[in-house]
DNA sequence: ACCATATATATGAAGAACAATATATACGCC
DNA sequence: GGCGTATATATTGTTCTTCATATATATGGT
């Protein structure tokens, strides 16, 4: 989970991770579509592989990177227990009052 | 958004979170329920008030932490975007494929 | 009311551990 | 050999930890 939180900590990873809704995506194509370096997007997506947000598939000399769903929802399994915070009415009582804070 | 990912990406303050869900806590209360250093709890405490994570209030010497539940509400609208890559029944498969790996 | 002390929390500074960036180089497949 | 991608290395920047100190409020004695 740590791994998870830090790899979204990147603006640059949130855009791989975005850019890869899309579907399965080359690295090149990932590097273009971000308009960054090549040694920097291939450590990026590194990250984001150890992190368990993204699998790769070799396909000749290309990668093809792909989301992983069960790290996403597990992510959301970790929201789930905080979520009657802002769902509920009496929270959004509260949450009106942090915005007079 | 970057500074919530990366708040939450420490485990302490994770901790502190799943803390503040049962209400408003002292920091030193907090301290005691992890069993950390002074400095380090405030300093932690710290990450979760600039990421808006967390609020604060005095009371004489003490200082009252709670959540704010807006800052989790919008962790869960970026989750959003990306939730039916796991609540479909196509990604479900997926998803199972991927426990394998 | 004044002073000393206690309690609760925050901040400063120094060092270690970790992450990001840039440049260069290596690997594997056609 | 050329292309797409990954890794090594050096450097710089960030973050965490610890010890020490600072600030604010409360309490008790005189």
């Amino acid at each position: 989970m740590d791994a998870v939180f830090s790899a979204l900590a990147d603006p640059r990873r949130r855009r791989m991770v975005a850019v890869l809704r899309h579907g399965e995506t080359s690295a090149g194509d990932i590097e273009r579509a971000l308009d960054a370096d090549q040694p920097s997007t291939s450590r990026h997506l590194r990250v984001l592989r150890d992190a368990g947000l993204v699998r790769v598939r070799k396909a000749a000399q290309r990668r093809l990177y792909s989301l992983v769903p069960a790290r996403l929802a597990e992510l959301d399994a970790w929201l789930g227990d905080y979520r009657h915070f802002w769902t509920s009415k009496l929270d959004a009582l509260e949450l009106h009052l942090n915005q007079e804070t």
